[in-house]
Order: C-alpha cells, then sequence, then structure tokens
DNA sequence: AAACCTCCCTGGGGGC
DNA sequence: TGCCCCCAGGGAGGTT
C-alpha cells in the first residue's frame, strides 16, 4: 500500500540511477489502468532530467514533457535487466541506457500493479503543476507550509470528521488511511471529531504528528532502498511499528485498554478510547 | 461550498 | 480441500 513514505522511497531508490538516463524505449503490456497509459514517442530520445514527487505522484521530467506516475495501492516500480523474468501484472516499461557508457547495458524501469489503481500519464507543458492531477492538490505535509497554524485554520468551519479532512488531498497531500489513523493516535485526538473543534493547541499537536509519522516511516524506508535498484524481486517496504492501525480489539500500547474500531467515510479507524480523547494531549510512544 | 456516496480492480483471508 | 464472499485502498466524479 504505498503511501507517501513508499513513494519518496521509491524516489530516492530510483532517482540516483535514472537522472541523466536517456530513455530508448517504451513498452505499454496493459494501457488499463486507472485511465489509459499515456507514454508519447516523443518521448524517446529524451534525458530524464530529475525525478521529483507531488504527494503520492512520481514525476519523471524531460525537455520534451512530464510522465506522471502514481502506485495506486498495489503498485511498485523496480529496475530490472534485459534478461529479467517478466511478473504477473508487469504493465509497463521504460527503457533506459546510458548511451556511450562502453558495454553498458540497457536497464529497464518497470511497473507492476495487480490491482491497477495506478496511473502512467504525460504533460507536454513546461509546467507539471498544471496538469489537472496535479493542480488542485493541498500543501506537503513535510515542507514549511503545513504547520498547526495552517491546519487550524483549514479546520474552521469544517464539521467533517477530522481523520477525513487530513486524508483530504485539496487540503494536505499523501496522508493515506494508515498514517492518518497513526498520527491522530500520537496526537491523542479521536478521528472521528469534528475538524472544527479541534482547538489551535490540537492542530499543533496533528500536524506535528503527522509530518513525525511520515519521517519516521521514510527513515526506515531508507534501509531497504537496495531493493529498489538491480533486485527482481518487489521493493521491500519497510514494517512500520504501528499502534493502531489493523490493531482494533488489542491492547493499547500505551495504556492496555482495548483498541476500538469505527467506520469513518467509509474507511476503518482504530482508535483507543483512553488515549484519543480528542483533546490533544500526546501519549508517549 | 461542503458532505457524502460510488466506482475502479485483484489478492488475500475468513467462513462454510 | 475448495469455493464464495467480502474487504482493503486512493481519489476522481457524481449527487444531495
Amino acid at each position: 500500500m504505498p503511501e507517501l513514505p513508499e513513494v519518496e522511497t521509491t524516489r530516492r531508490g530510483i532517482e540516483p540511477w535514472a537522472r541523466g538516463q536517456t530513455i530508448t524505449g517504451i513498452e505499454v503490456r496493459n494501457p488499463s489502468l486507472r485511465w489509459p497509459v499515456e507514454a508519447p514517442d516523443v518521448l524517446l530520445g529524451q534525458r530524464i532530467d530529475a525525478v521529483n514527487r507531488r504527494g503520492k505522484y512520481l514525476l519523471f521530467h524531460s525537455s520534451a514533457g512530464h510522465l506522471i506516475v502514481h502506485l495506486g495501492m498495489s503498485g511498485s516500480l523496480r529496475v530490472v535487466s534485459q534478461d529479467t523474468a517478466l511478473l504477473k501484472h508487469d504493465h509497463f516499461d521504460l527503457r533506459l541506457s546510458v548511451d556511450a557508457r562502453q558495454g553498458a547495458k540497457d536497464q529497464f524501469l518497470r511497473l507492476n500493479d495487480p490491482r491497477r489503481f495506478g496511473c502512467v500519464l504525460f504533460h507536454a507543458g513546461d509546467n507539471v503543476d498544471d496538469h489537472w492531477l496535479l493542480k488542485n492538490l493541498g500543501v506537503e505535509p513535510l515542507s514549511n507550509d503545513f504547520h498547526g497554524d495552517y491546519l487550524f485554520a483549514r479546520t474552521r468551519g469544517r464539521k467533517v470528521a477530522i481523520k477525513n479532512l487530513i486524508m483530504d488531498s485539496k487540503v494536505v497531500v499523501g496522508v493515506g488511511n494508515i498514517y492518518a489513523a497513526e498520527a491522530l493516535f500520537l496526537a491523542g485526538i479521536r478521528p472521528a471529531v469534528a475538524a472544527q473543534r479541534l482547538t489551535r493547541a490540537a492542530a499543533e499537536n496533528l500536524a506535528d504528528a503527522i509530518k513525525r509519522v511520515l519521517s519516521d516511516a521514510i527513515r526506515q524506508g531508507g534501509t531497504t532502498l537496495r531493493d529498489f535498484v538491480g533486485s527482481d524481486g518487489k521493493p521491500g517496504y519497510f514494517k512500520q511499528r504501528l499502534n493502531v492501525y489493523g490493531r482494533e480489539n488489542k491492547p493499547c500500547r500505551v495504556c492496555e485498554c482495548l483498541l476500538k474500531l469505527k467506520t469513518i467515510g467509509q474507511r476503518s479507524s482504530v482508535y483507543c478510547p483512553n488515549c484519543q480523547t480528542g483533546q490533544g494531549f500526546s501519549p508517549v510512544v
């Protein structure tokens, strides 16, 4: 389930290798992802200048345009060689070469996505942020634009559950179901509480918790970077120590009372009824 | 505008 | 053991 930390870990694994390489081939084995795959021939011969991330979108920049890749919920990218056997659900390849280097073998950036919720789209304009998928996105959670004051302001007048609000990509990008639940636990806030009921202090705690849980996960992801390049296995997504997600009816790691499960906005949400009082006091974990 | 619902897809797990 | 059903997930797009 790639959330922002997994996408960033993927980016860091691929970027140093892909930057400066030339696209020498495009293979679309299954064009029916979330939207029909867009990978026009104008990309052939183009050099990849950089690999960036916006929310959960990976952006491959070239002077001819930008390739926008989303991993959906089951997607992964890996770097393989010519003779690497195809796996089921290997839908898309970008063939890359360090052309001039003697004896260099072409390699492939290969997208695997069993559930096909991901996408590969192309943006021809100069500024990829103008793309319809990106232009309305909210702030990056790990940037200086995201802080308690910003979150507090965005919660004013909003009756929606705070968990839904922090998962709203128009407010802040990259916070999925797992990290939303974990951040609310760290901040001591009940997931179903109306966003507008948060105090400024609670919003401060929550913004800090979101930054903490995401950056901790990225830090752990760093240990598996080697798995993204030169491996024919799946990227080894790190195992986060989860406090609440998937732990309903198990004892809270802080107070040992049983964690509760509640469906909020069609998403399962686990919380500790004792630690998460809605007041925003942080349990020490 | 905000809130709420539906849909896309497949693999994995639980129940029988 | 095998089958069926249900669930998980991001996020666009529709409806209220």
